[in-house]
DNA sequence: TCTCTAAATAGTAATATTCTTATTTGATAA
DNA sequence: TTATCAAATAAGAATATTACTATTTAGAGA
């Protein structure tokens, strides 16, 4: 999705054009993957000193629970990426190390969309993480018991 | 998954059998599906006035890693339940008014778990919520703009 | 363009969650 | 049973995240 689509998109489910949002999705896209609220925010406060953080996390929520914006909930903390830059992705966290790694599959929309129709909802995004334990650390773990 | 699985799950695993786990987790069994940290922290408190709360956190957090609990991320925080007490299932989130519902699906294991092999990752868990519009808050969205 | 209104924001206060470090404890093996 | 040690905990400090409220603003329509 190209970023004139991104605002397109925020507008049709009924969202205004603030210039704080054009401003954090432009943010996502320049920092790249994996920003946190608070990146984001020292990013923009530079040139836009009254930016509030709380504005920064109301929009990457909003952003996320309507599908635009990934989040990964990492122990550290939750960051984000735009979910437009490769094909839709989610990720693997190892539960040791925090290493993140993409995994190329995303549960399909149409399974339980059914699902989520026959309780009356209308489906905007959906949040996916799989949590376990990344090479290097399942060798750890067996080397301590030996 | 009965009590005492639950419990041997988390050894077999390799994690200690600690009184506070063993507490924790019968206390999301006593109070039922949707509880906060606090909940759990408030209720053994009055029992064992020295548990910590970040003893709750980090063991919700460590459930919810391997599979053992699910977590449900609303806007006013986090909330949990045993994911034993039936069939595995997610949740609907209503990104108006808050409502959950349950909806009986779930990413297939086998799906993902060969992507993530090819990581060299060892799956234990998943976080999955799908966020929408509930009917009443479709209606209400609706109304506004005739 | 001007007005109007619900939605969004800024600033700050309040909570929620995680981190740090010294101490305790479950599990293992002698 | 006892010693040992990595894992887990308690307590409190530090961050992350959300709530509250007065004010501003995007978008719709006159």
């Amino acid at each position: 999705m190209s970023k004139l689509n991104l605002l397109d998109a925020l507008k049709d489910k009924g969202f205004k054009l603030t210039v704080q949002r054009r401003r954090i999705i432009e943010t996502l896209r320049q920092l790249g993957g994996r920003v946190s609220a608070r990146d984001i925010h020292q990013a923009l406060r530079k040139k836009n000193p009254s930016l509030s953080l709380d504005t920064v996390y109301r929009n990457l929520r909003l952003l996320t629970e309507i599908g635009l914006v990934h989040q990964i909930s990492l122990q550290s903390g939750a960051v984000f990426e735009l979910a437009d830059d490769r094909r839709h992705h989610h990720h693997l966290v190892c539960i040791d190390c925090e290493k993140v790694a993409c995994i190329e599959y995303c549960p399909e929309f149409p399974a339980y969309s059914d699902h989520a129709a026959s309780e009356g909802f209308t489906v905007l995004g959906h949040i996916f993480e799989v949590y376990g334990r990344c090479t290097e650390c399942q060798n750890k773990k067996q080397a301590a018991n030996i």
